[in-house]
DNA sequence: GTCTATATTCCGATAGAC
DNA sequence: GTCTATCGGAATATAGAC
């Protein structure tokens, strides 16, 4: 029987540091995770922990690639089978929300990676670029056939990009802003339901 | 003669770590950073930075203190003689810009404490919550009053938030997403209108 | 596969000469 | 005010026993 969670509970020592490292990673970043932060979460001592991985940098490149392979997984799978228009955007919007609360770490930790590069930038950065243009398009062609309004689109994009992300990668700083918890499931409907309505307002032509 | 810009250019070496802290600090973080970074960039040796500052963290906590005074300021300034409604709306946005396409530096540090709580989290978070409840006043006063639309104020001033910081503090990535500076002062005229006319979209009843 | 012990490097901070 | 020298500690990584 498969794990759908991307961590694991038990036996696989290699899953549980992965899994150990994406949290303190995101968390505290690359340069504030030591590898006995990690040890200490699994169980474990320091050495072991350079017996599945061949170093700490080794381990941050398989953390990040599993994330982005699940994203990528995630977009493939919302783009299938699209529709047209405005029903289409609502669609990826879905998609991308409950992704994003399901992996709050990847959010903060792809933002982490944005705002300065940390150690693989580049590759993050090339793996986003095609999606990036495959969504531009997308919007491009559906503004030219009259189903979108006309705005510009990659501004546009990144416009949401930021508003959605920053909503769970800085959760933290708006926990004190509005003086309750951004992520509990009663909160995340309304900002969704609000995200969807700015966008609607400026997109859907009905 | 008083110097404009946050930054010193010759004579006091204080002056000089500052400025060089604070770059250091948004481009690599604070575990990022070491002394000798900071005193590289200065031209002296590690030593010399503490006789002009007690610690590491109390650099940090000037920087900060720096930054967050001028953006204070920026918005007493901003908010005097309001405007009713949109108009309104549009002059912070404008203010908001200026300020942020000539401090980058602090967009990214705040971010990089409202993702995790560096060190002085709880600081920032104290200093802008009281902006965030004028503003979100503000919001609602008008919608009530018929001068913008109704929506979810604090939402809505959320996702202004993200979009517009991520667009700064994310330009590394959006570099490499667009193919070309996003910070060039064509790219942000671009920017700034594409954000206006979003929230025109929803927020403007005429 | 996990451990103890250790090598090496870098960190922040201090002492004291000039 | 800046320097060299050094302390104490923590970091990554390795060697080798069990």
């Amino acid at each position: 029987m498969a794990q759908a969670s991307p961590s694991a509970s038990a036996g696989d020592t290699k899953a549980l540091i992965l899994d150990a490292a994406l949290r303190r990673f995101a968390e505290h970043g690359y340069d504030g995770t030591s590898l006995n932060d990690i040890a200490d979460d699994v169980g474990i001592r320091r050495p072991s922990i350079l017996h599945h991985f061949p170093s700490k940098e080794a381990i941050y490149r398989a953390v990040l690639k599993q994330l982005v392979d699940d994203w990528g997984t995630l977009v493939i799978k919302a783009v299938r089978d699209p529709e047209k228009g405005w029903d289409q955007i609502e669609r990826v919007l879905a998609a991308a929300f409950e992704f994003f609360e399901n992996n709050t770490e990847f959010v903060r930790l792809v933002r982490r990676e944005a705002i300065a590069g940390g150690p693989f930038f580049d590759e993050i950065a090339t793996t986003l670029q095609p999606l990036f243009d495959q969504a531009v398009g997308f919007l491009e062609r559906e503004m030219k056939a009259g189903r979108l309004r006309k705005h510009n689109a990659p501004q546009l994009l990144l416009a949401g990009y930021g508003a959605i992300l920053s909503y769970f990668s800085d959760a933290p700083l708006i926990t004190v802003l509005l003086g309750s918890d951004p992520l509990s499931p009663e909160a995340l409907r309304v900002h969704h339901r609000e995200v969807v309505e700015l966008f609607r307002n400026a997109l859907d032509p009905r």
